[in-house]
RNA sequence: GUGGGUGUAGCUCAGUUGGUUAGAGCGUCUGGUUGUGGCCCAGAAGGCCGUGGGUUCAAAUCCCAUCACUCACCCCA
């Protein structure tokens, strides 16, 4: 048997209902705050990532789907959407075509990790850029979105956290600060953490060694050591989010992975999924584009998974879906109507409505079980001495209630059934 | 890449200290008279007991290997 390739997953059609209805609460909300969808192409050359996301990163060091095509040229499913959306930006100029461009996405993304709860292969994220504007309620805009489409899906379960990374200056200077608070402890940490000690030093608070988090409380702290302005910019973003309502912590150890973020770093987290809580991440990066190439523009962006919202959904039971039963089951009672059937079927489905009818010429019994099962409103019998007098019979499953029309007259059945 | 757990029907799972034709519930299909659902009742279909090897008179059951799935570490959404 051929089977989904490890760590990817059909969403099947009794699932998908879950799916579109998160897209369409992505796009309404997204839509509210004008940002416009974007959508790239899945593959990208491999450059792009390993210069927007960093070299060093995990993610470019070990998880990039990566190969050759047929031209040897080294392509990329892309890993996250940042870098593919910043590309865009860039090649299309978009700088030039207004000064702020809000984009939105919805999109499949790939690497190759160790499948778990709430991780997979190909995974599925939404998520928003925006580029041209260091403005701080840009920042807030980037955090109340999600968090609206989280708690519009019932989620209760969340913390956010927020932190600021400030400007490459700063970090730097607090960096040599870390590195003289560590220095003496350096033989306690774990092999891991002395590793990034040397590469990426900002990277031990996330350690969950206990003897390194012992160490790392008593740190001293990136938001310490910010600059004026980057502290300026912080309290704009946190006053913009009181105003909204939007309660969160600020985390001062949350330190993204990734090369490119500056300034403001958030996460939604969930308590009810597994170890991989993170429902929604971004932050501002105010290098990214120059990084890559383009002429020097601010940009902040999010991106939010979608598996695990699901996932946290079904474990709070929190989704209220719309009904997507059938209004209307036509039974072919003499099991030789089927031409007949398939017409009235079509004229109601024409009208709107979500009609169904058997193929196999069943019993009116297995018809009329079919019906139930698929949760029909309304059910319409044809045939039998009815149709010798051409009329049809209409059937209320709720109430059992039966009513005969003429079968030329369809038009007033599908006003007693619109009611 | 490193650990742990689990593989028996479409799904959820039973299966005694190894012992005859491998079970249940749910689901599916058919029927309980001639044209009517839900409840109830009856019946049917559906399993190389993950795969390969070994021990044994005898293996779903014990041993080894392998594969798959899964959770966790790492990291991230």
């Amino acid at each position: 048997m051929i089977k989904a390739i490890y760590g990817t997953k059909d969403i099947l059609p009794e699932d998908i209902l879950k799916w579109t209805h998160l897209e369409n609460l992505v796009r309404n909300v997204m839509g509210s705050f004008n940002y416009k969808e974007i959508r790239t192409p899945v593959f990208e050359e491999t450059r792009l990532f390993a210069r927007g996301i960093g070299e060093a990163t995990d993610i470019v060091s070990k998880e990039m789907y990566t190969f050759n095509d047929r031209s040897d040229n080294s392509v990329t499913l892309k890993p996250e959407m940042t870098a593919a959306v910043v590309r865009s930006f860039i090649e299309h100029k978009m700088d030039k075509k207004q000064m702020l461009n809000k984009m939105f996405y919805i999109s499949p993304m790939f690497r190759q990790e160790r499948p778990q709860a709430g991780r997979l292969r190909q995974f599925h994220q939404f998520g928003a850029e925006a580029l041209g504007s260091d403005s701080p309620q840009l920042d807030a805009e980037m955090i109340i979105m999600p968090y609206d489409i989280i708690t519009s899906l019932g989620l209760k379960n969340i913390v956010v956290k927020i932190n600021s990374l400030g400007v490459p200056e700063s970090r730097e200077n607090y960096k040599n600060v870390l590195k003289d608070y560590l220095a003496p402890h350096l033989n306690d940490l774990s092999e891991e953490s002395r590793k990034r000690f040397e590469t990426n030093i900002l990277r031990i608070f996330d350690s969950k060694a206990e003897n390194d988090q012992k160490i790392m409380e008593d740190a001293p702290l990136l938001i310490e050591h910010l600059d004026n302005a980057s502290l300026e910019h912080f309290e704009g973003v946190k006053r913009t989010l009181l105003e909204a309502g939007i309660p969160f912590e600020i985390d001062p150890k949350l330190v993204r992975g990734l090369d490119y973020y500056t300034h403001t770093t958030f996460e939604i987290v969930s308590g009810s999924v597994g170890s991989q809580s993170a429902l929604c991440g971004g932050g501002r990066y105010n290098l990214l584009v120059e990084q890559l190439g383009g002429k020097p523009a601010p940009g902040i962006g999010f991106a939010a998974g979608i598996e695990r919202i699901l996932l946290a959904c079904e474990n709070e039971e929190s989704l209220k879906l719309p009904d997507d039963s059938l209004d209307l089951f036509v039974v072919d009672i003499n099991r030789d109507n089927a031409e007949l059937v398939s017409k009235l079927s079509l004229f109601f489905r024409r009208k709107g409505l979500t009609v169904e009818h058997d193929y196999a010429a069943r019993s009116v019994k297995a018809q009329m079980r079919e019906a139930n099962r698929s949760n029909a409103k309304f059910t319409i019998m044809v045939g039998g001495d009815e149709l010798e007098r051409n009329e049809i019979v209409l059937k209320t499953m709720e109430t059992g209630d039966q009513k005969s029309f003429n079968i030329d007259n369809l038009q007033s059945v599908f006003e007693t059934m619109r009611g």
